[in-house]
DNA sequence: ATCGTAGTTGACAGCGCTGTCTGATTACGT
DNA sequence: ACGTAATCAGACAGCGCTGTCAACTACGAT
C-alpha cells in the first residue's frame, strides 16, 4: 500500500507543490532551507519513493545502468557487479545484467532492442563484448555512453577503465626470472580477448630485457579455460625437455597446469614454477596456492560506474577518459626457486 | 535517433490508432489478421521499440525481474543469472540484480525503497536471503510476487523450486558406502542455508538405513567456504583416527578436505575419498576431479522466472507452487573404493 | 427488415513524474 | 521610497504508453 504514495501525497503533506517535492528530491537549487526541510520530513513520514518509470518517461535519466558480458568467468562478473553496484546505490541507479552471445550472428538484434526499450543512462562493457564492433557501433548510434573494462583494440574510442596488463606480466615475468628461472614456458590467453595480447607481450619484453630468448615452441595458445590450460600443460610438460616455470595468461589455465604437473607427478613449486593472472577464488583452492596476479575488478567496475554516473564526456579532438588502476602481484606457494 | 521513433509514427504509417498498434504489441485478441500484418510491417520498417518506462508507468507490467542474493558462490549465481536470463528475453523481460548485505540490521531500508521505485514484476531469490524474514514480509507488503530457490524453511509460505536435496545427500552417502566405506566424515553447510539441514539429514538417514552410526565427532560444522572445509578438514583428518571419506556440503568445502588431503600427503582417492555438493566449475579444476552432485541451477532459475512470468498465483487455503528439479550424481575421480 | 451478439477499432484520460515558463517574493543599491 | 536583480515557488504541458469505454461493423437469427 505504501505502494501507492506518490509526489501528490508529498506535496500535499508539506504544503507545497509537487514541483517544489521533485526539486528537493532532485537536490536542485533555489528552495529555500526551510522548505526544504519541511519536504524532507513529509518524505520520511510517508516513506515516499519516487516512481522510476515516471521519472525517466519524464526526465532524461533512466536510473538504469547495463553490465554487458560474454561467457565470463563467473568470478570476474560477480566482482563487476558488485563494484557497479557499490556506486550504483549511492544514486539510487540499478543494474541491469545483459549476457550477450557474441560469436552469434544476430549481436545486432540482441542489442538494438535493448537499447531501445531500456534507454539506459550508461553501460559497462567487459572483455569480449567490448571489442565487439557491432555492439559498440550500436551503443554509439543510439547514444549510449559507455565505459569499457580492460579493452584490447580501438582503445581511444571510448572512456574505459583497466590496469597495465603489460606491465603486470612483465614483473610476474621478472619475478620468476628472480627465482632463477630462465626456461619459461607461456600460454597465451583468448585471442579474442585484448588482454590476452598485452600480457604476452608483457612476457616477452621481460624476457628479452633478461637477456632471455623464448623458443617459439615454450608458447602456447590458450582461451582461458581450464581445458585450453591443461591441454596446452601436456604439450609443455610432457616429453624429457621442459621448462622449469610456467606462467599462465589466467588463474583457470594455472589451475589446468596444475592439474597436469600433479599427474606427471611433478612437484610445485620444487620441480615445476606455476604462475596464474587473476587472483579469482580458484587460485586459493588449489594447493599450493596459486601465484598470481591480481586485479582490482570491483574497483574497475566502480570506477566504470562513477564515470557513467558523472557524464563521460570529451571534446572534440580530446582523447576519452582513461584510468588506470594498480594491481597487485601475489606471491603465494607455487612458484618457487628453479631446482639446482 | 532510431530512439525517437513511438507509437504513434507506428500508427500513422500504418493507418490505425495507436490503441490498435498497442493492442498489436501485445498480442492482444480482436485485431483482424489484416490489420495485425500492417501494423507488424510498419513496426519492422520503422524498427520501432515499445518505451518501457512509458509501458511500466500506462501499464500494470513493469518488465523487471529482480534477482536478490547476498554473498554468493559467483558460479551460482551467474548460473541463475543466465538462466532466468534466458526465459526473459523471450519476453521481453529484464533482469535486475540486487546484491544483498543480509547480515546488516538495515536490510528493510535496503530492500523497500527498491520495491518501492522499481515496482519489478517478481523477484527471484537466492539463500540466504529466500529465508530472510525481513526480506519476504518487505515483498509481501509491496505484494510483488516473488520465487525462492531452494528454501530452507517457511516453505508453504511462497512459490518455490528446487531440487530434493535429502535425497540427493542420501544418494551421495550411499554411493559411498557402496564404495565400501563405513567411517564417513561430513561436513555441515552454512546454518543460515535451508539447504544444510536437508543434505545433513539425507546423509545421516542413509547411514542408519545401512546400520551404520555416526560418531559426533565425525560431523563438523561448515560455512560453505573453503575455509571452513579446510578447516573442517583439518579437525577431522588430523590425528591417528581417521575417517576413509569425507563427504563435503558443498564444492567448495570439498576443495578444502582436497587441500588438506594434499598437505597431509592422503592419496585421493586411494587413501581418502572426498565427495562434494554443486557441481561448480571448481569441481573439475581440482585433481582429481570431485564427485559431487550436480544441481540444474540454471533450470531452477528458469522454471522460477518461468512461474513469475506467468504470474504465479495461488488460491486461498491451497498450496503455492513449488516445483523440484532433477538432480544428478556425478562420479568422478575422488571417490574410491576403500583401502583394505 | 429488425434485432442481437460478437468482433473490431478508436477517442481519450490518465500513469507519476520533470522541464519550461511565469509569477511572487525577497534583497539590496540608490 | 523605488527599481532591479536575484531567489524561490507554482501552473501546466507533456513524456509514450495502456486501460476504459463507447462506437461501429458484420452477420446470422428472428
Amino acid at each position: 500500500m505504501s505502494s501507492k504514495i506518490t509526489i501528490h501525497d508529498v506535496a500535499r503533506q508539506s504544503g507545497v507543490s509537487i514541483k517544489t517535492v521533485s526539486r528537493v528530491l532532485n537536490r536542485e537549487p533555489n528552495v529555500k532551507a526551510d522548505t526544504r526541510d519541511r519536504v524532507q520530513a513529509a518524505v520520511a513520514a510517508l516513506r515516499y519513493r519516487p516512481n522510476i518509470s515516471a521519472r525517466s518517461l519524464a526526465g532524461s535519466k533512466a536510473y538504469l545502468i547495463g553490465v554487458f558480458f560474454d561467457n565470463p568467468s563467473p568470478g570476474y562478473i560477480t566482482d563487476v557487479q558488485l563494484g557497479a553496484i557499490a556506486r550504483c546505490r549511492e544514486e539510487g541507479y540499478h543494474l541491469i545484467v545483459e549476457p550477450l552471445d557474441s560469436t552469434a550472428d544476430n549481436v545486432e538484434d540482441q542489442v538494438a532492442p535493448m537499447l531501445a526499450t531500456l534507454r539506459m543512462d550508461g553501460v559497462i562493457l567487459t572483455a569480449p563484448v567490448c571489442d565487439h564492433p557491432v555492439v559498440l557501433a550500436a551503443l554509439e548510434r543510439e547514444e549510449v555512453p559507455y565505459v569499457r573494462i580492460s579493452p584490447g583494440s580501438d582503445l581511444d574510442r571510448s572512456a574505459r577503465v583497466g590496469m597495465d596488463d603489460r606491465l603486470a606480466a612483465y614483473e610476474m615475468t621478472k619475478h620468476l626470472i628472480e627465482l632463477g628461472h630462465r626456461d619459461i614456458g607461456f600460454i597465451i590467453g583468448h585471442p579474442d580477448h585484448g588482454a590476452s595480447h598485452l600480457r604476452h607481450q608483457g612476457f616477452m619484453e621481460a624476457m628479452a630485457d633478461s637477456g632471455l630468448t623464448v623458443r617459439p615452441e615454450r608458447v602456447e595458445q590458450g582461451y582461458f579455460s581450464f581445458r585450453s590450460g591443461f591441454e596446452a600443460a601436456e604439450r609443455l610438460l610432457t616429453g624429457g625437455d621442459r621448462p622449469t616455470a610456467v606462467f599462465a595468461s589466467n588463474d583457470d589455465m594455472a589451475l589446468g597446469v596444475m592439474a597436469v604437473a600433479n599427474r606427471l607427478r611433478l612437484n610445485v613449486p620444487e620441480t615445476l614454477s606455476v604462475a596464474g593472472f587473476d587472483d579469482t577464488p580458484g587460485a586459493k583452492v588449489v594447493w599450493p596456492q596459486l601465484t598470481t596476479v591480481r586485479q582490482p575488478i570491483a574497483a574497475m567496475a566502480g570506477a566504470a560506474a562513477d564515470m557513467l554516473l558523472n557524464g563521460v564526456s570529451w571534446g572534440e579532438g580530446e582523447l576519452p577518459p582513461s584510468k588506470l588502476l594498480d594491481f597487485e602481484l601475489v606471491v603465494r606457494e607455487s612458484t618457487g626457486p628453479v631446482a639446482v
